[in-house]
DNA sequence: GGTAAAATTTAGATAAGTCTAAAAATATGT
DNA sequence: ACATATTTTTAGACTTATCTAAATTTTACC
């Protein structure tokens, strides 16, 4: 038995240490989930009883193969419940990551098994985050961000590096979304400024912050 | 905000006063959710704070409009998630109900709203009770229990007055489903088992416990 | 290599939700 | 009507998850 709780610390723990292979540190938890520091040592303890985690005083934590399997699974959960608010009931991009964050806490794995299949098997969420499948594997694919790009290369969108409402809803108004075709125009060396033409169509101004959380797979 | 352990008491004084509608027993509530009578004492002071319940010392407990508002849309949510669970996952009847208490948590009133649109806007969930509106408004029928039929009379079957597992394992195994139709052939006045005709094809023999636990509507 | 800064852990508290045992109030039966 | 049984509440304790403040350990830098 894990709690809701319990499983927060487990996705933080592996979401961190996603991004830098060794030990995750206090501090770092604490950031992620908004919580003292204090709190994150005490958490970490029950982990370690548990087996989740690998735990040493002042040396930071990392998954035992049990937590591993836990939280990739939460992953699995979270995103396969996204794409069916997405796909299913029509929900935007910016609008499901809340309502998954409740949803991955259903315990049933008979459910997301099923729910998998009745996805159609995905293999990326609607953010373009590839999808753990039963066994925990998933897909990785090439993808370079937009500010990488230089003059003349073209790409699709594939992903973008940050989830969060505001630069979601900025995408929706610029009508750039996943599958979204675009060629590098122009390049400003002052800010990192870029224009793109955006599936053949239309030239927009991009900041280098935007660029820098699009990624693309490149074209031929 | 109110807690998921709050919104099950909500729940558990829903349905008990469901059937009487008197004031609920601090005991009434301890065995339905199975806590101790002391649990359930403290929860019932918490509720009142939050102005869910009214609570008169040794007098029972009633839910307020607010109460009885957030009490009916956690029907409304448990029973969409196990049409969900039922018409789009293929799951059976009797494997829904625990998934479902789960669910029933989840906070956005949106999900819900779209849920109930996706499903088509259903009025039973898959035991046949009655699924809530948007506004609390539901729909009851005319429904009498297959021991309080005569010899002769037919019926359908739109609900079943308990959910366990067992029971409902039980009509899988005798082909009884919502639908059915059953027309009484013989009645044992020492036991009050009988025999039906189900579906104009099979005779089956049921005993009384069972029939008093099958809702139908008459035929003509 | 020693001190100051930063990170981490410990100590002590608090709130939610639960329990058992004891006390108090209500209901019941002759 | 009053003694007994039943129900309900209170008292006191435990667990989980959180906090702040203080102590300790590690790291960083001159
Ligand atoms: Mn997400
Ligand atoms: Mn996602
Ligand atoms: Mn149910
Ligand atoms: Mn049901």
């Amino acid at each position: 038995m894990i709690t809701h709780t319990e499983e927060n610390y487990l996705k933080a723990i592996y979401k961190i240490s996603e991004k830098d292979k060794k030990a995750v540190s206090t501090n770092a938890i604490s950031e992620k989930i908004n919580t003292s520091a204090a709190s994150v040592t005490d958490m970490i303890k029950r982990l370690a009883t548990k087996e989740m985690v690998n735990y040493e005083k002042y040396k930071g934590v990392t998954l035992t193969d049990k937590g591993n399997k836990h939280a990739t699974n939460l992953i699995r959960k979270h995103r396969l419940w996204e794409v069916f608010l997405v796909d299913q009931l029509k929900f935007n991009w910016e609008e499901v990551h809340d309502i998954a964050e409740e949803m991955e806490h259903i315990q049933s794995q008979e459910l997301v098994d099923r729910l998998d299949n009745y996805l159609g098997n995905p293999k990326f969420d609607p953010h373009g985050d590839p999808i753990p499948n039963a066994e925990g594997r998933y897909t990785l694919r090439n993808q370079i961000a937009l500010s990488e790009f230089s003059v003349g290369e073209a790409g699709t969108l594939i992903g973008v590096k940050v989830h969060d409402r505001p630069f979601l809803e900025h995408l929706n108004s610029l009508n750039i979304k996943l599958g979204s075709e675009m060629s590098l125009v122009e390049k400003n060396n002052y800010d990192g400024a870029v224009t793109i033409l955006l599936d053949s169509e239309n030239q927009k101004m991009l900041s280098h912050k935007v660029c820098s959380n699009l990624l693309l797979r490149r074209n031929h």
